[in-house]
DNA sequence: TGCAAGTATAGAGTATACTCTATACTTATA
DNA sequence: TATAAGTATAGAGTATACTCTATACTTGCA
């Protein structure tokens, strides 16, 4: 597909689609039977790829540190164990995310008990 | 406390609290008696304020989100009711974030089957 | 064929949140 | 009393992640 339909599909616009295209979160490539033109093709596989990106940047995850481990999970030298670390590694800083974001959720729970008993 | 004391206790540059006062997120205050000198008090509350700003931040408020936050709860003119509603507001934000790292905490741990199962 | 719409590339501009530098004044200490 | 260290203010610079503009070429459709 092109990189309209791409924009459609993964609802991320053109500037952030061909911004992620430099910054090397993933590539297309132009046709080359195609001589007149140098639109490039994206495929299928890169709207799910992108969705990733784009929940992984939601959760925090900065673009560098999707493209290394994108990069690492797409480079055939990392082998099995060493993907399996990479991906407890990513377990453990969510949980600790989780834990932290459960921290503050009580200090918010703390802080409705003191307003009802009128501490504040 | 001076400025230099009140970023040991927070762990944050002078640059940034100066940066967060000029934001609007606090305020020191000079000693009207001397008169020498326009050094700024910051007292021993602020540190707690200003631990809760940087948790606020890491769990992914912006800045200008805290300062409503704050503002909204230190302005008088907020009705015990108001507050309770605007913290379950909050809390829910942080519900939603929490599930969403559930979603991909989930999608890790069958990234780890897939691979100890030679899928990719 | 004309022309609107799509594509590519390069580069400028923007928002957020710092981070650093310069300048000037004040305080503490040897 | 010099001088190093601390403080205040203003403003410039930086990093991240876009977002927009300009230019030029290509394609699709009336």
């Amino acid at each position: 597909m092109l990189i309209s339909e791409l924009s459609k599909r993964t609802g991320l616009t053109i500037h952030t689609l061909r911004y992620y295209e430099n910054y090397g979160l993933f590539a297309g490539a132009a046709n080359d039977q195609v001589k007149t033109n140098n639109y490039k093709q994206y495929d299928e596989g890169l709207v799910e790829k992108i969705t990733l990106i784009k929940e992984a940047k939601e959760i925090g995850f900065t673009l560098a540190e999707i493209k290394v481990l994108l990069n690492d999970w797409h480079s055939g030298d990392l082998l099995p164990e060493k993907k399996v670390e990479v991906l407890k590694v990513k377990i453990q800083e969510i949980d600790s995310r989780i834990n932290q974001l459960k921290r503050v959720r009580k200090l918010l729970i703390d802080g409705i008990e003191d307003v009802k008993k009128g501490n504040c």
